[in-house]
Formats: C-alpha cells, sequence, structure tokens
DNA sequence: CGTCTATTTGAATGTACTCAAAAGCGGTGG
DNA sequence: CCACCGCTTTTGAGTACATTCAAATAGACG
C-alpha cells in the first residue's frame, strides 16, 4: 500500500505507533497525475501538501519577461507543491507539473490541522519537516553562488543521479540556473576531458 | 526598555498578554556588540537566536576559494543569525558581524523551549516566524533569478532605502550577488540616466 | 514513417568580473 | 587644525563565463 512511503518519511523525524499510523493514514488522500498535468498553479492557494510516491515533477515560477525558473525537481520520496502557500494558505506563485505519470500522497491543509491535534506528535515531525526544507534551501542557494556551472551541474549528478537520469535535461539546466544550450557543452567538455584522462585508446 | 520591540515583533503573528509578557521578558538576554564583533562564527552550534534593537549586521559565509558571500543584511527589527544552526542545534556554517555597536535581544535554545511550554501561543509564534522566513527567503531567491544586477540594487534600494543607507556598498553589493565595482558602476549609470531625462540644465 | 520536441553545435554577443590604479572619506595623532 | 593612514569607492582596460540566435541532428511518440 503506497502510503506507507508518507509515514516512513515521516518516521525519519518522529516514531510513529501502529494506532497513529492508523489515523494518519486514514486523513491521506491519493492523487494521480498525468505526464503535463499541473499538481499547483499560480494564483491558486495550495490546499494540499504533496508526496510523491512514484513519477517526477518540476516546480517553478514564471517571471515578468515569461521566463520560467525551476526551483525544485522532485522524484519518489520527495514532498513537493508550493510550500509557503500551502503554510500560509495565500496564493502561491509557483506552478508544480508532473514530468511523467505521477502519485502523490496529499494532506489537505484542514486534515493537517486535525492531525496535529489526534496525532500531536506530528506537531513536531512537521516542524522539523519545514525546519529541514529550509536549511537545505538555504544551503542549496549558499553552494551555487560559490560554484561556476560546470560545478553546480558535477555536484547535482553526484547528489542525485537518479534524477539525472530521470528528467529533461533542459529542466536539469534551468533548475542549475543555466540555458539548455550550455549545459548541453558542459556535458560534452566533462566527457571529453574524461577520455583524455583515460588517454587515446587508439 | 528595549526588549519592548522583540515581543512586540512577536505581537505580529500571536497575540501576547501583561503576564506573558512578563514570563518571555524574563527569558531574554540582553547583548551588546560592538563594530567588527561576531554574533555567529562558522564551526559553532548558534545558542541563540537573535532581535536586533539597534545597529546593523551582515551574515555570511566563505566557500571553499574563500570568497565571502553575504545572505543577510540586517537593522533594528530584523532577526538575525544562523538560523538553521540554531534550530537544529547543530555547527553552523555562516558569520554574524556587526556592521556598527549593536544591541541585540537573544533567547536561548533552552530558554526558548522553556518557553515553549510557559507560553503556549508562542509554539504557533515561533513555526510562524521559520514558515515567514523561509518563504520570504523563497521569494528573494526566485526574484533574483529573474533580475539582472541594476535591477536588484533597484529593487533593493526601493525595499530598503534605510539599510541603503545604513550599510556599506561592498556589503550591499555582495548581498546583491555582485561585485564592488560593479556595484559602483551600475550607481553611475542610474545617476546619469536621472541626468538626461531631467533634461541638461545648462 | 512523419511530426514534434529535445539536444547538440557553432558564431557572435553581452553581462559582469578581475586586476590595477586613482580618488575620496573618515578617523587619529601630532 | 591639518596631515597622514587605512579603507572604501570610483574608474578603466582587458577578459571570461555564459547567453542568444540559428541551424543541424537526434529522439520520442503517435
Amino acid at each position: 500500500m503506497e502510503k506507507a512511503l508518507l509515514i516512513n518519511n515521516l518516521r525519519n523525524f518522529v516514531p510513529i505507533g501502529d494506532e497513529e499510523y492508523r489515523v494518519i493514514s486514514s486523513h491521506l488522500t491519493e492523487r494521480h497525475f498525468s505526464k503535463g498535468d499541473f499538481i499547483t498553479k499560480e494564483g491558486e492557494v495550495n490546499r494540499y501538501t504533496n508526496f510523491i510516491e512514484k513519477g517526477s515533477v518540476r516546480v517553478y515560477y514564471i517571471d515578468y519577461s515569461g521566463q520560467e525558473h525551476i526551483i525544485q525537481l522532485g522524484i519518489s520520496d520527495w514532498w513537493t507543491g508550493d510550500f509557503p502557500s500551502f503554510i500560509t494558505q495565500q496564493k502561491g506563485i509557483l506552478y508544480t507539473e508532473a514530468l511523467e505519470d505521477t502519485d502523490v500522497s496529499s494532506i489537505s491543509y484542514d486534515n493537517l490541522q486535525l492531525l496535529y491535534r489526534e496525532v500531536p506528535v506530528l506537531e513536531r515531525g512537521f516542524r522539523l519537516l519545514i525546519q529541514n526544507a529550509y536549511a537545505s534551501f538555504q544551503y542549496r542557494i549558499l553552494q551555487n553562488l560559490s560554484l561556476d556551472a560546470e560545478q553546480r551541474y558535477i555536484t547535482f549528478r553526484t547528489a542525485y543521479p537518479a534524477m539525472d537520469q530521470q528528467i529533461p535535461q533542459k529542466h536539469i539546466a534551468s533548475y542549475l540556473g543555466m540555458s539548455a544550450e550550455f549545459l548541453s557543452k558542459i556535458k560534452k567538455r566533462i566527457v571529453s576531458r574524461q577520455r583524455n584522462r583515460t588517454g587515446p585508446s587508439k
């Protein structure tokens, strides 16, 4: 049963017993999105926070000049959506698009408030989740400030080899803050360097 | 009495009565830092979260190549420090430096845990504080991705005229992700454009 | 297959950086 | 009160990293 993945993820933060498992489970919503569907859109209040069971997504926003900027790529076992919109229940500014057929487990804002009361340990669990998200986001930004495009890609590929396989390169380029063409050139450069290091095989 | 500023700030998030005011007040620590002092340093666990009563600070980190990157500038009425380190009580990676003689009200991690129990509404208050910080940080990053250096400076100057006055330009440049020299050139460009728009006065 | 989108490649360009030097500014001491 | 010192800001020249635009190639999907 797929809900197990979300609850197991929460177990990384707080212990969850059998009874609590049952209560949480009954307040989850399973949702399916086909490739190209939007899980969140600009201007909407995000009613749900979403955990990816299967598939992949990109979270991006569109600036005043119409350009897209991807701020999160997500595959299985990642939380996703417009988190600031969800936690504040204000209109969001982000699009979340399924990059392939994707299953998510979602918790509605109202159900989460209920769960805070019925399973008090979740209060702590979600605070830790937010803190974690904030800290890793900041860490990622700091890292990107100090690295050039090639180093950003190498770091990404090392940290998330599964994503590098699964997600189209133009989206990875946008996530890493570079043009698709430039990422292509970087990959060529890396490969040709590897060939030289090994030596021409003749 | 200076502690009022911190508590008034919390009142933006949750109501705080007289008795609660007294309890919170008794768990605050007033600290003074002289120009150039460090409020936090890389490698240290941040015992305190800090609210600036008077003065100014910069929060930055130093990358592998020795370059500084400022991620926050703060003046009166701002929370500051290495927040991820404080909330996780893990070693931090950020320096927080007083740019002039600065007074802060601080809450230690232990006192904050006490306060959560004695003034339960703070549980909600600080969750909102973190959410807020996360949301604004993300918003700032998004904005910077879509603007060029000149637009970033103009946006900054419009949003925080007080900081633009109070804080040395080289720090503003670093905060905005550009070299000090380039910010100088940008300012010259802006001024000369303003002259042209007004027309030469002859 | 044929169409549509993604990726690759190349050339020209641009935005911002680095380095070096000059000018400005503020504080301190004689 | 002025002269000097150190630090910040300004200015200029040369450069680099990454972009844009255009075209060719490759891949995916119906």
